[in-house]
DNA sequence: ATCCCGAGGG
DNA sequence: CCCTCTGGAT
């Protein structure tokens, strides 16, 4: 088995489900949840998002709401001011613009404040069913250490590689399943190489600090 | 390149 | 204490 097919067929088997672990009810619901996902964990994310969408249950509800009502349901999230100020700003230029809907094109969600490529993919990936890669801290991370990128490539690079490395049909599934191998397992600070399922692909080892 | 920013892990 | 967490705007 090749390099490529043998990554896709590990991580395949560590993680068979592969679908996002952000908790949404609608297409909003998810966008909200990726753009409060920027340097955080999902699990904290997940632990504002049911108050929030519970007291503010629609587009119109978040035009209409305080920004300190805002702020105040996502602090614990961090970068909070800006973070509800991009939301309620979106949610107005939904209303105003797309009729109330998250729009399915990728030119249009990077239009909103605090959507850019990596949430718009995101949104495309599992919302709309696109095939996509959304390159964020993880992915980026466990693609240098694969040799899958090199180290300075930015994650506009990183996402183009590795759309040219792999089948498109599996680019969505893989997004997820590089997402939790580097949550849990290729961490950032202290991997556990020896123990790794991909260690036969990986540089990693040769070359950490 | 810098700022935003709180929570959790080591 | 320091580092990192599903980034984006300036």
């Amino acid at each position: 088995m090749g390099r490529i097919a043998g990554i896709l067929n590990r991580l395949e088997g560590l993680y068979p489900e592969a679908a996002t672990t952000l908790a949404h009810k609608d297409a909003f619901e998810l966008l909200v949840a990726v753009m409060l996902s920027a340097q955080t964990t999902d699990e904290s994310v997940n632990r504002v998002t049911p108050a929030l969408f519970r007291d503010f249950p629609t587009v119109e509800a978040f035009c209409d709401a305080p920004l300190a009502e805002i702020e105040k349901r996502i602090r614990s999230i961090g970068l909070y001011r800006n973070k509800a100020r991009h939301i309620k700003e979106t949610a107005r230029i939904l209303s105003t613009r797309f009729g109330g809907n998250v729009p399915a094109d990728q030119k249009d969600l990077e239009s909103l404040p605090g959507v850019g490529r990596k949430t718009a993919n995101v949104v495309l990936s599992v919302w709309f069913k696109e095939h996509r890669i959304a390159v964020d801290t993880h992915v980026a991370r466990v693609a240098k250490r694969l040799r899958l990128a090199d180290w300075e490539d930015s994650a506009l690079i990183v996402e183009k590689r590795l759309m040219a490395a792999f089948p498109e049909e599996s680019w969505s599934t893989l997004h997820h399943r590089m997402i939790h191998f580097g949550r849990y397992r290729c961490t950032a600070r202290r991997p556990e190489c020896d123990a790794c399922i991909l260690k036969e692909f990986c540089r990693y080892p040769d070359i950490r600090p």
